[in-house]
Parts: C-alpha cells; sequence; structure tokens
DNA sequence: GTCCATGCAAACCTTTTGCACTATA
DNA sequence: TATAGTGCAAAAGGTTTGCATGGAC
C-alpha cells in the first residue's frame, strides 16, 4: 500500500499536540484521503485488512477521533446507524450532501444560501454558527429514470387541514 | 392524565391502516403531541411512568414508529448518540433547528431559502428532494451572553493554503 | 375467534473502555 | 526510559427481535 502524500499534514498536526505518529494511525489517514468516498468504520477496517494491515476497531476509532479534531475528516451520521468519514483535502472544503433514498448515493453540492441563513440566524436569533449539516435526502436521476417512485403513507388528510 | 386531543389523529391513522388502535400507542401519542420539546425515548418512558402508565419500552420504539410513518411525528438525530422526537401539530409544519453546543438548547426557525435550494438541486443534478435536515451548531444567545467560547484545535496550518 | 400488540428478555450493532503489552520519541 | 498507543475482549448504550401471553375488533 502506499501512503498518501497527505498523511504528513496528520503528522504534522500530531507532532503539534505533543502525540506520536504510529503506523496504525498513518494507515487509518492514508485509507481515508485516498478514498473521495463517505467511509464506514466497517469500510476503512475492510481496506486496511486488504492491505495486510492488522490493526484493531479501537486503535480506528481512536485514530478517526484525532483526525476529525485535526479537522482535516469531517464525520457524517447520514441516520444509517453508523457513522461515515470523509476527508476535507482537495475538494469544497463547505459542502452538503445529496442523499438518494433508493440506491444510497451521495452527491455533494455547494450553496452560497447557507451562508445567507448563518448570518440571518445571528441577526434574527443572536445564536453564533459554528457548523452545519444540510442534507437532502430523495431521488437522484437515475433513480428516477429507472422508474422509481417514493412510498406515501402518512396520514391521509393532511395535517394543516386540521 | 389527559389524553391530547390530537391523539384521534393518530387513531385515524391507524384504522385506515387497518391496524388496531391500543391504549399504549394513544398514550405514547399522547405524551410526544403534549410537548413542544424534542422528545428522547428515555424522556417519554419518564413521562409515561410518572402518569402511571406501565408500558415497555419494546412498545414505545414500535409505537414511535407507527407515528412517525403517519407523518404526525418527525424523527430526529442530533448526533447524541440516541433519537429524538417532535410532533408536527400546531407548529410551523417545516423549519429547522439551531443547537447549542453549549446548552444543548434547540431553537426552531423557518426559511425559504432551503425551498430554493431544494428548486436548485432538482434543476442542476436531476435530484428530486423529498426531506431535508438542516442543522446550524453553534452557540445560543445566552451562552455567548454568558462569555462561553468554543474550542478551537484543529491543525494551525489551515487546508487551504497547503 | 382471529389477528395483532404487548412485555420481557435476549440479541444486535456500533462505539467505548479496561488492561496487559508494545512502540514511539 | 518514560510516555503514550495498541490489541483484545468485555462493556456500554441505544435499538430491534423472538416468543408466549393478552387485548382489540
Amino acid at each position: 500500500m502506499i501512503t498518501h502524500p497527505f498523511v504528513r499534514l496528520f503528522s504534522r498536526y500530531l507532532h503539534e499536540q505533543g502525540l506520536p505518529s504510529t503506523q496504525q494511525r498513518e494507515a487509518v489517514a492514508s485509507v481515508v484521503f485516498s478514498s473521495d468516498e463517505h467511509l464506514s468504520v466497517g469500510d476503512i477496517e475492510r481496506r486496511l485488512h486488504q492491505d495486510e494491515h492488522r490493526i484493531g476497531k479501537a486503535t480506528i476509532y481512536r485514530a478517526l477521533e484525532l483526525l476529525v479534531r485535526s479537522k482535516l475528516v469531517e464525520e457524517h451520521d447520514f441516520g444509517e446507524g453508523f457513522k461515515r468519514y470523509e476527508h476535507r483535502l482537495s475538494r469544497e472544503p463547505v459542502h452538503e450532501h445529496l442523499i438518494c433514498l433508493e440506491c444510497g448515493r451521495v452527491i455533494e453540492f455547494r450553496s452560497e444560501e447557507v451562508k445567507r441563513i448563518e448570518d440571518w440566524v445571528l441577526d434574527a436569533h443572536g445564536f453564533a454558527p459554528a457548523r452545519h449539516r444540510l442534507e437532502i435526502y430523495g431521488l437522484c436521476r437515475e433513480c428516477r429514470d429507472a422508474g422509481v417512485e417514493l412510498p406515501e403513507r402518512g396520514l391521509t388528510c393532511p395535517i394543516e387541514a386540521v
């Protein structure tokens, strides 16, 4: 396995914090930096084992905690019951997610509107935004083209009319 | 305990689906409809027991699943490791959340910008939005006034400058 | 009377923690 | 060599499931 060049950024962060940069931490970082997907811990573990790294799950979790703290990696929860991780290098640092309810595909997009909302929120509520999460769930073009439709099982009488 | 009037909406939904409306289901619904907070399953269980309802956790989970399916209740995950539930009656049907990282307070707000983003997403990506989640995490006015500041522990060299 | 729901406990899954051992600096 | 990390297994915490019993219609 080839160590990803960005791993040295992480090593630098660790040294700044007075923490040792270990083989395991670098291996986890390399896997995350080498993918543009949103990886689960299971995904990461699988890739490490493929590359002949014998590494404990606990160590992966501990390395991810440091990666997130360094701000080189972002943690996501798309409501699947587990977390996903994506690195923040060579891509838009701030972006939002479209998540297809049919195929699970994740599409990233950027929007200045959110910045505008954050400004408004500070103004109107005195609330100082630190970070946000905008996820839109729906059907991607491919699934729509394939004729997929979303089931609708709510109360037949719309709430608004009550 | 007084059963909340909106519970009959839920009963109606259950009958529409050919499902029985039981005491337990109505009790869970009543608790959720009687609060404007974002309740955890623990919160709900506690309130039921206060009101002399002996009801199993599994039943609460199963009732909540039906409430969510009926669209009378919305499920949220604010990244605490468990879900929260809020009803959708007598409040803005679509609203976003501000979550204070210090005190956990949740503030609701409405924004038309999100609708605009959804329109754009369909246009630009062919992605048909079904629902969304916009959460802004930061510091509420009260915590800011109390002098709270958020710790910043990322890499000192900004990524953008690498 | 037929289904379906309930309650309890066990199972499940992801994530966290304790501890003896090992590697880093 | 001192300090901190690793691996394993056990624990934790929220949520789901199996099954015998009980309630709704």
